[in-house]
DNA sequence: GTCTATATAGCGATAGAC
DNA sequence: GTCTATCGCTATATAGAC
C-alpha cells in the first residue's frame, strides 16, 4: 500500500489535541463545497455553514478567503508529492525480468506519478470518514488557477517536477529535452482530465470508474505515448 | 487550409447587416474576458465596459448571464464540430503509401480530432481583428461545467463523439469499446490540457508555444497511446 | 435598441461582546 | 475561540425614459 495516507489530515507536528477542530471542519467543508461548485462559486457563508461554525472563524484561522484556499491545497499537495517520489525512489529496487533497461523503469515511473493521484482524487468519493480533495478540484486549479499554483505551491511542484523529469530522461532518452517536457505536459493533462474531467455521455462514466483498471490503462497509455518516436 | 474560417463569426444567415453589431461586441467582450479572468470571475459589468455597451443590453439581447455565456460557446462550437468532421470524412480519400490498412488512418483522424481545437485555442493570442475564444476557456468549461455542456450544447459534442467513436472503433481493432472510450478521453484531456491549461514552469512554454509543432507532437503521442496493446 | 437609475441580494471582511 | 451584527462593496437583474 501507500508509504503515506493519503486520507488523513497532515501530522500536525506529533500531537493531535482537538484544539483546532473547527479549523479542521471549515478546511473539510471548503475542500468539499470547491470540489463541487468551484472557488469562486462558494461562499464563506456556505463553508462556515456546512461546517457547523461562523463567518468570522474563517478569518480567525486563514486570515481570508485566499488563506483558506491555499491551506486546503497545502494539507493535499504536501503528502501527494511525498508519495510520488517515495514511489519513483522504490521503483529501480527490485531486479525483475526486465526486457531492456529501460523497459521496467517507464512503466513504474509514470506509476509513481498516476497512482497516489489517481488514489487522492478518488477518497472523496468513497465514503470514507473526512472529505478530500476531489480531482475535481484538483483539475479546476490546474486549469484555472495558474498564477496561484506558480506562486505559493511552487516549491513542492517544482520539486515533483525535477525528478520525475530527470528520471524520465534516463527511460526515454531518445527524446530532446524540449520534446520530453511536451509530453510530461501530455501526461498531466491526461491524468488530470481523467481524475477530474467531466463525462459527457454515461459510456466514460462506466469506462473510467474503477480506480484499479484506470490507472492501468492510464499508464498503458502514457508508456506508449512516451516510447512514440521523436517528432 | 480549413475548410470552415473558425476565427470568423458564423455566417449568420447571409446577409451581415451590422445590425447586431452591438451583440457581436457583447460576444467578443465576454469571450474574451471569460477566458482571462474565468466566467464566475467575470462581471457584467466588465463585459459591458469592455464592449461600450450597457448591462441592460446583455439582458436585452441573451436574457441572462447564462444566456450569453451558451451563446459565447454556441459560435464557436458549431464550427469547431463541423471543421472536425469535414476533416474526418477527408482522412480516407488520398491513397497513399501507408504502411498498414490501420495504420494513416489512425493518424489523420487523429489529427482531425486534434488540429482544429488547437488553431482555435491559438487564434485569440494572435492579434487578429476580433478576440475568440482561447483553449483557456474551453478548457474551464470542460473541467468546471460539466452540467453546462452535457445540457445545451450536447447534441453537437454527441456526433463529433460518436463519428470519431465509430472512426477508431474500425482503426484501432484491438481495443474492446470500454477501453477505447477511456482512451478517447485520454486524448481529449491531453489535448485540452496542452492547449488551454496552464503552464507552471518557463521551459513548459517554449515546449508548447508554437502551434504546428504542438499539433505534430499530439497526433505523434496520441497515435501511439492508441496502438498500445489492451490492459 | 440603448440608456440611466435602481431594486434586491449576496459577497468578503471586521468590530466588539462574551 | 466563537459568536452576532454590520460595514462597504459588487453582483445580477429590471423598470422606465428616450
Amino acid at each position: 500500500m501507500a508509504a503515506h495516507d493519503l486520507t488523513d489530515r497532515p501530522a500536525d507536528d506529533a500531537r493531535n489535541e482537538p484544539q483546532h477542530e473547527t479549523r479542521q471542519a471549515l478546511l473539510d467543508a471548503a475542500e468539499e463545497l470547491f470540489a463541487e461548485h468551484g472557488i469562486d462559486g462558494t461562499s464563506l457563508r456556505a463553508i462556515t455553514r456546512h461546517a457547523g461554525a461562523n463567518v468570522a472563524a474563517i478569518h480567525y484561522y486563514f486570515g481570508s478567503k485566499e488563506g483558506l484556499v491555499q491551506e486546503v491545497f497545502a494539507r493535499r499537495l504536501a503528502p501527494l508529492a511525498a508519495e510520488r517520489l517515495a514511489r519513483l525512489e522504490a521503483c529501480g529496487e527490485a531486479g525483475e525480468e526486465s526486457l531492456q533497461p529501460g523497459e521496467k523503469t517507464l512503466e513504474c515511473i509514470l506509476r509513481a506519478f498516476v497512482e497516489p493521484f489517481v488514489e487522492l482524487g478518488w477518497s472523496i468519493d468513497r465514503g470514507t470518514s473526512a472529505p478530500h480533495l476531489s480531482g475535481r478540484l484538483m483539475a479546476q486549479v490546474i486549469t484555472d488557477r495558474g498564477d496561484f499554483l506558480r506562486g505559493a505551491l511552487a516549491a513542492e511542484l517544482r520539486e515533483t517536477f525535477d525528478r520525475f523529469g530527470r528520471a524520465l530522461t534516463l527511460a526515454v532518452p531518445h527524446l530532446d529535452r524540449e520534446e520530453l517536457i511536451a509530453r510530461f505536459n501530455f501526461a498531466i493533462g491526461t491524468l488530470v482530465h481523467a481524475v477530474g474531467g467531466i463525462r459527457l455521455f454515461d459510456e466514460e462514466n462506466r469506462a473510467l470508474e474503477r480506480s484499479d483498471a484506470l490507472v492501468d490503462r492510464l499508464v498503458a497509455f502514457l508508456v506508449a505515448g512516451f516510447r512514440a518516436p521523436a517528432c
